[in-house]
DNA sequence: GCAAAAGTGTTAGTTCTACACCCATGG
DNA sequence: CCATGGGTGTAGAACTAACACTTTTGC
């Protein structure tokens, strides 16, 4: 009763022999709706769980290389800059309660045993803008999701302790770069902007010395005014791109 | 021609075939000898490069702990805090010139074929003592040495990058962390300490504000005076470790 | 005109920076 | 008593945190 045709079989096998074996990464990538923080999740053809989207290096290719062909195989997110949040492998690291039906689909035990193995997986992450909004997954992969990062606690593995760490590292970020912008929409008001930086901290924040603190970076331009807001209309603004990309070479502290 | 019986042969199969296959751990480990920021170096048996310290990882063994024993196995040096600075594997990250002359010592084909492998490795970094003085190497290594950090540009692979992405993370550390004390002996005076942070930012600072600062930490114990300086003698002090311990779990910005 | 949310200003407190000044020692 | 390096104080600038005041909209 295999759900895999020989062909599908052979292919996996194909592609397993390409790759670094018992080595792989997982993209945390984080997007913010106007509300919450989220990440991507996605969900195997074999088994009913959920993953950080993540994969195998292929021998002639370079770690960062592979973290972006990953996460596009997998989201079609097309990402500019990843970057390394960690490397985590204890020798308890593998899946194995997790991938106990892969048999019954179909799946021979060489590739079972596989991909039980103990692994050692590098973790990256990056930041999406609000616009990406469409995710679509690769082959191999029933679903793929935005779900907000307190709603990760059930993923596979140490996939959510993965997403921890990730975000740790964001907030360390927000301390020294102004990265916020890269996250929001073409334009957006400064409220919104305040919100943003309040879900990645997790705190509110001060509304009168934020403003003045984003302002005085100058990496923001006036394009207009909001209209039916039912109250006094937020100025909108848009990234001044030069300024911006320039702000990010130079480490400036800009502690919140 | 020989110079490995072949038992060491078979020894040297018996390890690599326990240890996760292209995955390595180096370790970058500081130290401040008074005048310059140190590192350890070591040079295998088999040729004539110098290497940071670095091994494989056994399958049944986390990277923390790998990291801690291959230290330990190439240095003697017993860590207790080894912190992540990165992992590195570009697609041509592999020994090929280094290990040119292998086969005429006697090693056999499968071995050299697995160690010229491309491998990414997982960067660790630390600090120890200045007393830390005696370093001893284990078998396969003929000798290990400190060395200046700026002396370090020509090991083999991409070991001079290693050290300075470690150095890196080093000086980030030294921004909120009053690691400092670790690398310290027993009693010492902060004109001594001074030059210690100098050698990890590679700048001067104010010798008034620098000392003023590590005093508002309250981390340090006046023991006495310095003798015979020529000048005006200094303070000698010793760490109060509970206090420091205390400092290392809350993040302070003493922002040098 | 009132509530609501956005924009702006102010003030007190703290920290940073760059010094200046004094002090203890050996020669 | 002087050169040297260590210890201490301080004025001005910059930054921070908290909060008050003003403006603009929809109802």
């Amino acid at each position: 009763m295999s759900q895999f045709s020989e062909e599908t079989i052979t292919l996996i096998r194909q592609e397993l022999k390409k790759c670094i074996p018992q080595l792989s990464i997982n993209c945390v990538i984080f997007r913010f709706n106007g509300e919450h923080l989220q990440v991507p999740i996605v969900q195997p053809v074999q088994a009913d769980i959920w993953n950080i989207p993540g994969g195998y290096i292929y021998q002639n290719e370079g770690i960062n290389e592979a973290a972006k062909r990953i996460l596009f195989e997998q989201t079609e997110i097309n990402n500019l800059l990843l970057s390394q949040f960690g490397t985590f492998g204890s020798a308890q690291r593998e899946f194995s309660e997790e991938i106990k039906g892969y048999s019954s689909l179909g799946f021979p035990e060489d590739i079972i045993k596989h991909v039980s193995q103990r692994f050692v997986t590098i973790g990256y992450y990056s930041i999406v803008g609000q616009k990406q909004k469409d995710l679509k997954t690769g082959p191999f992969f029933k679903e793929v999701k935005w779900v907000n990062v307190n709603e990760t606690k059930s993923l596979a593995l140490d996939h959510s302790h993965l997403v921890s760490e990730a975000l740790l590292m964001l907030r360390a970020e927000l301390q020294s770069k102004p990265l916020l912008a890269s996250f929001m929409p073409e334009s957006f008001t400064i409220p919104e902007l305040q919100k943003l930086y309040e879900a990645i901290l997790g705190r509110p924040v001060d509304r009168g010395n934020f403003r003045q603190r984003i302002l005085k970076t100058k990496i923001l331009i006036k394009v207009g005014t909001a209209t039916k807001t039912g109250s006094r209309p937020p100025i909108v603004y848009k990234l001044d791109t030069k300024k911006y990309l320039d702000s990010l070479t130079q480490d400036m502290k800009l502690g919140f």
